[in-house]
DNA sequence: CAGTGGTCTAGACCACTGC
DNA sequence: CAGTGGTCTAGACCACTGC
C-alpha cells in the first residue's frame, strides 16, 4: 500500500523500505530490554518484515519509539552488528545485512539434522566411566585421578550411517546415562545437566575410511571422511568435554558463517 | 620466588594472583579509551603478565585506577569477555580465562603458513578478467554483465604443494594483477586495496584427490583432500570474493576457535 | 553486608556522509 | 548544515556471591 502511494519517489538513493518494528519492550519483564530489542530485531528478519539492505530508523528514533534510553538502544544494535545481522555506516545510518544468515554457533550433528527434517537417532556404541588417561588428562585440564565418561556413538539420519563419534566428558558435573544419549545430542543432554558453553576449540581434516570405520559407517573402504577434534569449555573457562569424529563426507559438510572483528 | 615466599599462604581459596595493569591509557591518542584498555589487556595475557584464571581487580577499581568512567571500562570488559579472552562471574568478579587460544579471525593459508615459519609461495596458474557467470551472479550478488577477476593458484609450502584454489573476485574494488597474488595472500591483497571483511560464509567438506589434482598437487590419486568453499563480504555487507579450495589433508587442517554467545 | 557484575538512564561532544 | 553513528561521562538501582 504504501509503495503504491510513494510510487513517484522511488528515485531516491537509499535502499530504504518501510520499517516496521512492530514490537515493544515489556518493562515487566525479567528479560533485559537490550535483549529483547534483540529479538525483536531478529524476528523482524527471520519473518521477512525487516528486508536484506533495509534501512533502519536511526538509533535515537529507534530509542525514543520504543521508550529506552540511547545506551540501552545502543547496546541492542552493537550485538546486532557484531554477530553480523545489522550493518552499520557512520553519518549514514543501519541496514540489515544483506547476507544475514545465522551467526556461527556451536553446531550440535543432531540438531543439525532434526532441524533439516532429517530424523536423527544414536546407537550408542560403548560407554564407560573410567580414570581419564594422560592425553585426556592434558585436553581437559584435570588433575590426575580424575574420571571421565568415555563412550562411542554411531549417528544415523534416516536409519543411515553419517557419522562415528568419540568422547570423553568430566565426570563431576552430572551423572551421565547411555540412555540419555541414544535419545538426544551431547550438547542438549549437557545443557539440561545445566552446563553453558563458552568456547570451543576444533580442527577439522579430511581422511580415507579405514576398515573398521567402514564396518560400522556401512561405506567402502578408501571413501572420504571429514575428521573432527573438538574441545568445550563452559562459562567458567572449566574444560568440559573433548571429542573426536568422522562424517561420512559424501552426507555431510561443516558450514559455518564467520564473522570478522 | 615469590611462589617460595608465599608457600605457607598457598591456603587461600581464590585463583587469584597479582594483577599488574601496567598500562596507561592515552586521552591524546586517536584510538578510541575503550580500545586502548583491550589492547592492554590482551598484551598483558600475551606477555604472561596476567596468567590465566588470575583475577582481575573489579571493573570499578579498574575505572578509577585508569582514570577512566565505568561504562567505559565496561565496554572493553564486554569486548574481552564476548572474545573469550576473560570471563565474569557475578558477584565474583572477572578472571582471565584458563583457555587464551586466539579468537576466530578470517583465515589466511597464505598469513598461517608464513606465521609458523613455513615459507609460503605461490604459483598463479591462471588469470582472467571476465563477465561474470550465472553461478558467480549469485554467489557475489552482482547485476548481469558485472565482471570478475576469476584466478587459479597452487600455493605451496617450503616449495611443496599444499593447495589449489580457484577464485571469482568482484572487479570494481581495484585492480588485480597476477603479480600481486604470487608475492601475497589475496586477502593481504585486498585489505591493501582498502577493502575490509566482515562475514565469511565457508563450507568445509572432504573428497578424493583425482587425476588433474594429481598432477598439480603432486600427491596421488584418491589421497584425502579438504575442501572448502567460501564467500566473503565486506564492511558495507557487499559480496566481495568466493572461492573453492582443495587443500592436502595430511599436511594441512582448519583450526578454530568458536565462542559461543 | 560489603563487594561484584548486570542493567539502565540522561545527557555530552565528536567525525563523518549527503545534500 | 542537519542527521547519523562513535565515544565518553556520572550517576542509579538491581541480583548475586561469599563471608
Amino acid at each position: 500500500m504504501g509503495s503504491a502511494m510513494n510510487a513517484h519517489q522511488h528515485r531516491e538513493r537509499r535502499t530504504s523500505v518501510e520499517n516496521e518494528l512492530a514490537f515493544n519492550v515489556d518493562r515487566s519483564s525479567p528479560v533485559p530490554l537490550y535483549y529483547q530489542v534483540i529479538q525483536g530485531v531478529e524476528s523482524a528478519i527471520r519473518s521477512g518484515t525487516l528486508r536484506p539492505g533495509c534501512l533502519l530508523d536511526s538509533e535515537r528514533k529507534l530509542a525514543t519509539m520504543l521508550n529506552l534510553s540511547l545506551p540501552t538502544m545502543r547496546k541492542a544494535m552493537d550485538e546486532l552488528v557484531l554477530s553480523g545481522r545489522l550493518v552499520r555506516k557512520r553519518g549514514v545510518g543501519t541496514q540489515v545485512a544483506s547476507h544475514s544468515t545465522s551467526p556461527l554457533v556451536l553446531s550440535s550433528l543432531y540438531e543439525e539434522l532434526a532441524s533439516s527434517g532429517k530424523k536423527p537417532t544414536t546407537t550408542v556404541l560403548s560407554f564407560i566411566r573410567q580414570e581419564a588417561d594422560r592425553d585426556t588428562l592434558t585436553k581437559l585440564q584435570l588433575s590426575p585421578g580424575s574420571g571421565v565418561y568415555h563412550f562411542t556413538r554411531l549417528r544415523l539420519a534416516e536409519g543411515s550411517p553419517v557419522a562415528l563419534m568419540e568422547n570423553w566428558v568430566r565426570d563431576d558435573l552430572m551423572t551421565l546415562k547411555p540412555e540419555m544419549l541414544s535419545s538426544d545430542g551431547l550438547y542438549a543432554v549437557l545443557r539440561q545437566g545445566g552446563v553453558t558453553f563458552r568456547l570451543a576449540s576444533q580442527r577439522i581434516g579430511a581422511s580415507l575410511t579405514s576398515a573398521c570405520e567402514s564396518s560400522l559407517l556401512e561405506n567402502e573402504v578408501g571413501s572420504p571422511l571429514i575428521t573432527m577434534e573438538r574441545t568445550v569449555s563452559d562459562d567458567a573457562g572449566q574444560m568440559i568435554e573433548t571429542g573426536r569424529h568422522v562424517y561420512l563426507a559424501d552426507s555431510y559438510s561443516f558450514e559455518m558463517t564467520l564473522v570478522q572483528r
